[in-house]
DNA sequence: CGGTTATATAGCCAAGTAGCAATTTAAGAG
DNA sequence: CTCTTAAATTGCTACTTGGCTATATAACCG
């Protein structure tokens, strides 16, 4: 699973929100989630195929923490879609400008 | 499908990227596309349904282009993350420069 | 050791989907 | 009207996936 499969799933995008505070072991992601926790666990093993987060052993608990460098896999393929709209709407702008 | 289920698929984002150069007919993306022209159509509605891109009629062709809304909903859900983790990369940065 | 807690895995099911070939719809062209 | 071209829809199959329950693994506690 890439990391553009795996951000496409809700639970999966909220796990990366929740790890943005930090390291943080499955029981606390399980408890925010509302889905049973072999349903976390493998959405985490998900996002680990994918190198969105790592994870170290403490202990019985398992901590997991955000690996953001495929994030920028994501961002490198949005950005030049993003910067060329952006430009689209500020020569549409410009031109309603001249307009007035 | 909502954008991000649309981009998870490796054709749709490659229509999105052809669509970049602008409007284009459903043709086109058939040849640029190795998937049957049935494939490709099922893959426009549904970036059509996920309001990734605009159709309008020009004689028997469909003219496809982005529609960029829904891409700034990706990125809103994306830069929080982005920004976060060049942050603490800087400050990792930041640390090293002043070990040394 | 046995018991408890934290997490992962296995096994299953229902739903969704990506692909194709075949067909249909719709718009020109003659 | 007939033929052709462009695109969408239908019908099908194989595969994937997200959820669950039940079980296994593994670490800690007594």
């Amino acid at each position: 699973m890439d990391a553009f499969e795996a951000i496409a799933e809700p639970n999966r995008r909220r796990i990366l929100d929740l790890l943005m505070s930090g390291e943080r072991p499955a029981g606390d992601l399980v408890g925010a989630l509302s889905i049973c926790q072999p349903g976390v666990s493998k959405h985490l093993r998900l996002l680990r195929e994918a190198g969105l987060v790592r994870v170290r052993a403490d202990g019985q608990r398992r901590l997991y923490s955000v690996e953001p460098r495929e994030l920028g896999a994501i961002e490198a393929w949005l950005r030049p879609h993003l910067e060329f709209w952006r430009g689209r709407l500020d020569a549409l702008e410009a031109h309603l400008d001249e307009e007035q």
